[in-house]
DNA sequence: GGGTCGCCCATTTTT
DNA sequence: TGGGCGACCC
């Protein structure tokens, strides 16, 4: 049943163009059967091509309708990757099928039948910092200690539970610690359901339940969607394969198409479960796993060394990467005196790349923690050399941003405390702790909003919280029929908060961020389609009585949905939606009254679902800073590896655990697979980190690489000495996939390449002081101890009896030693 | 109500 | 070392 008939099939048009130029198993992954199937896509194997080629070809034989297909994925970028490509292979029209990001789809499945659901109509979202914030509420309102309760950490236990799918009931809590957090969790719900708004979390396991308890609704969608794919499924969490269950059980065996690269699994931490794969193979019994192991990015060196590290995993699926591009340039290996220095190093060698003709932008520096950067980044800014770093404050997370957002937020439901408390007396309007004390205390009481309980404060203070509800109720009834844009050019003069940043000595970039919000706003009306016209209700054919059952009774059989041409994005299939008015993607209408969001309430959605870019000034050519996890999915023909110690990468915090020690391994697979042509990998003898001087050992990641794929710039033992410059010249005379630069006249840019002295702080230098107490150990010397080898000093405490001594030994980690038991002696 | 001081903390992050 | 946040003071 999941053929449509054989004539249609006849009559598709010829499908070879999509498929021309694809190897054998990416040919088998676009043509696969429409069963289960699970693709173990390498990195650089053309993933985002065989998944956007396989829902061209669905179409194009006719095997789908756009109605019928799911695609998801996790992040915007990917979606929007992934809708850009499919509309250049199809003049297809994309805005039937449900392409978008977990949350993305979970919204619109939730907007759809918000009553069914229980939520309210206009729900808006709360981004991770809006639910930390709602979470402390609740803690001040319990009267709990907020040193026990860390808000933080309470929000992390909530979305944990819930990416479980428990609710707090489900959870069994014996200690008292714990009968608080699920208290705590309980009481956050009620209030986020009070206030009409849901977290992230909250998106997935409301769709989920809904699609678990609601046998009608599962029904349809299960008929409707003859084929889900899923992007990265190596990321999804426990919630996340339960819903795409619901969507498409194991019985059913519909065309599930999951891609994914167990050795890129990077984001455990955040509850992924790389297992999810095997269980899906096993659950879905698919027949064969199509491996995609052809790379088209990088060099065989590269590969090489990506292959061999990882071999070392003991849980894997099991994967070679390969190449015909051939062996390319070594690896080259630096070992730096300080941070200081790496940074001075690989700046010297990107501008050199640079000179040769290699665009800024395709060189990145990845690290394995944020604060790596700075020493990086300090280093670029002095050389005057542009760089861009990944991972800041998004657009829609600024403060003056999300104060404006705020105000919107309010228009559309004055009872989302979260915002009413956010501005309140943002600007400040006579609105203090005292009033704002009182004014919860009100609500509390009566169980109701903070909007709804102005009128129970007296005097001035409750004077003043009137002036603001009538701001708000002004403003809401003074923009009646304006658009999105007049709308939020009002509310920023009316509140003062453009007035505010005016007046504000430092206001200057905050104002420009307010403008930018309304031009954000004005492009998403554009791109929405909202136009003058489609104010208007765009449903017809909508039965009545489907709407007063209260369920969506009147489900359209499945074949009503398949192979129409223009197949209608009503939830409930069948009938017919017509979006009058509204080009390109639409926001769903609701299932029962067909009523489209305001555009006010559609780009308040917009922000909370899509934070914006991340990335600095965009547009100059610039060196590419970013954290190894940030780095996935991206490429670049230079990639440096910065860092490369024991205790950072492999980060310390992850040794204790084998697991930890797999995982820090394939986050050090994604960043050699970062790179095309060039990759540098680093590490440094000493490091100041949180104002201390470390002094680390290399990396155990260079142990796990073949020795012939690695060429060390600084050759070890034998220090900086003479022979190194001829050395390293050599090297790059070696260049294959770049431009030669050897030859006369270049030696005046050739970097240098003296050994920067070891930075020494005054600690360091009293520390050394003492260690001549300590029969010649010093610190940031290496030491030899009989059991577990080398390491490298780097603490000396105590005398006599209870003199000891902290020693990195790398693999066997930081021990504390007595030296009156312990034998160091001092090598080198 | 706003500014300053001092304390505490310190992988990785998307939605 | 430096950022974020709360307490405290004017």
């Amino acid at each position: 049943m999941n053929l449509p008939p054989s004539d249609d099939l006849f009559a598709a048009p010829e499908p070879a163009g999509l498929l021309k130029n694809l190897n054998p198993e990416q040919y088998a992954a676009v043509t696969a059967p429409p069963e289960p199937v699970l693709i173990l896509a390498g990195a650089g194997s053309g993933k985002t091509r065989v998944l956007t080629t396989r829902i061209a070809w669905l179409l194009q034989t006719g095997q789908a309708s756009p109605g019928g297909i799911m695609a998801v994925t996790f992040t915007n970028k990917a979606s929007k990757e992934m809708l850009t490509r499919l509309s250049t292979m199809l003049p297809v029209n994309v805005r039937g099928m449900w392409i978008g990001t977990f949350h993305g789809l979970c919204n619109r499945f939730l907007r759809a039948h918000w009553k069914l659901a229980g939520l309210p109509q206009g729900f808006q979202i709360l981004d991770a910092s809006d639910s930390v914030s709602a979470i402390k509420r609740v803690i001040k309102a319990m009267k709990l200690d907020e040193e026990r309760y860390v808000p933080k950490q309470v929000s992390w236990f909530i979305a944990s539970a819930k990416e479980d799918a428990q609710r707090p009931q489900d959870i069994e809590a014996y200690d008292e610690q714990s009968k608080t957090l699920v208290a705590i969790y309980q009481a956050y719900e009620d209030q986020c359901q009070r206030e009409g708004v849901v977290d992230f979390a909250e998106l997935m396991l409301r769709s989920y339940e809904l699609m678990r308890d609601n046998a009608a609704v599962r029904e349809h969608y299960q008929r409707r969607f003859q084929h889900v794919l899923v992007d990265e499924f190596q990321d999804t969490n426990k919630l996340q394969y339960a819903w795409l269950k619901m969507f498409s059980p194991p019985a059913l065996r519909r065309g599930v198409f999951a891609v994914g690269d167990d050795d890129q699994s990077i984001y455990a931490f955040r509850g992924a479960r790389v297992g999810n794969m095997a269980d899906f193979e096993r659950e879905y019994r698919v027949g064969g796993v199509i491996k995609l192991e052809q790379n088209y990015r990088s060099f065989g060196n590269i590969l090489d060394s990506a292959n061999e590290l990882i071999s070392r995993n003991s849980k894997r699926l099991g994967k070679n990467l390969r190449t015909e591009a051939g062996p390319g340039e070594p690896l080259r290996v630096y070992e730096a005196a300080s941070d200081f220095a790496e940074a001075q190093w690989l700046i010297e060698e990107a501008q050199a790349l640079h000179r040769q003709g290699l665009r800024r932008q395709e060189i990145a520096v990845l690290y394995r923690s944020n604060a790596q950067s700075r020493v990086i980044e300090s280093a670029l800014f002095n050389a005057g050399i542009p760089y861009r770093v990944y991972g800041g404050l998004r657009f829609f997370e600024r403060a003056e941003v999300k104060h404006a957002l705020a105000y919107l937020r309010l228009l559309e439901n004055p009872n989302d405390d979260t915002s009413f408390l956010r501005v309140v007396n943002f600007p400040t309007r006579g609105i203090g702790a005292r009033a704002i004390e009182l004014l919860q205390d009100a609500a509390r009481l009566s169980g109701r909003s903070l909007y709804q309980s102005v009128g129970a404060v007296a005097g001035k203070a409750g004077s003043n919280l009137l002036a603001f509800t009538s701001l708000i109720d002004s403003t809401r009834n003074l923009t009646q029929g304006l658009t999105l844009r007049e709308i939020i050019e009002q509310i920023l003069e009316s509140s003062g908060l453009a007035e505010f940043y005016r007046n504000d000595k430092d206001g200057a970039e905050r104002l420009e961020n307010l403008g930018e919000l309304v031009n954000a706003a004005e492009a998403f009306v554009t791109r929405e389609g909202f136009g003058k016209d489609a104010v208007a209700l765009p449903v017809d054919e909508l039965s009545p009585g489907a709407i007063s059952a209260g369920l969506p009774a009147a489900v359209a059989p499945a074949q009503e949905t398949l192979g129409r041409p223009e197949s209608p994005d009503s939830p409930l299939g069948g009938r017919t939606t017509q979006s009058v008015g509204l080009g390109g993607r639409r926001v769903t209408p609701d299932a029962e009254t067909g009523e489209i969001m305001s555009p006010l309430a559609a780009f308040l959605t917009h922000a909370s679902l899509e934070a914006g870019d991340n990335q600095a000034q965009a547009g100059q050519d610039a060196v590419q800073l970013m954290t190894v996890h940030s780095a996935k999915g991206l490429e670049f023909d230079a990639v440096f590896i910065t860092g490369l110690e024991e205790g950072l990468f492999p980060h310390e915090n992850s040794l204790t655990d084998p697991e930890g020690v797999e995982e820090e391994r394939r986050l050090m697979y994604v960043a050699i697979t970062r790179a095309r042509q060039r990759l540098y990998l680093c590490f440094s003898q000493t490091r100041m980190l949180h104002g201390q001087t470390r002094y680390n050992v290399k990396s155990r990641f260079f142990d796990e690489l073949p020795e012939a794929a690695l060429k060390w710039l600084t050759p070890r033992n034998q220090g900086f000495g003479s022979g190194f410059a001829k050395e390293y010249q050599d090297s790059w005379s070696r260049g294959s996939g770049l431009k030669s630069v050897v030859g006369a006249g270049r030696s005046a840019e050739k970097p240098s390449y003296e050994a920067a002295p070891v930075p020494r702080s005054m600690k360091a230098a009293a520390a050394e002081k003492v260690a001549a107490e300590f029969g010649g150990l010093k610190v940031g010397k290496g030491v030899f101890h009989t059991k577990f080898g080398e390491g490298v000093l780097m603490t000396l405490e105590g005398t006599g009896q209870d003199a000891r001594a902290q020693v990195n030994f790398g693999r066997h980690g930081m021990k504390w030693l007595a030296l009156a038991v312990a034998k160091l002696t001092p090598i080198d």
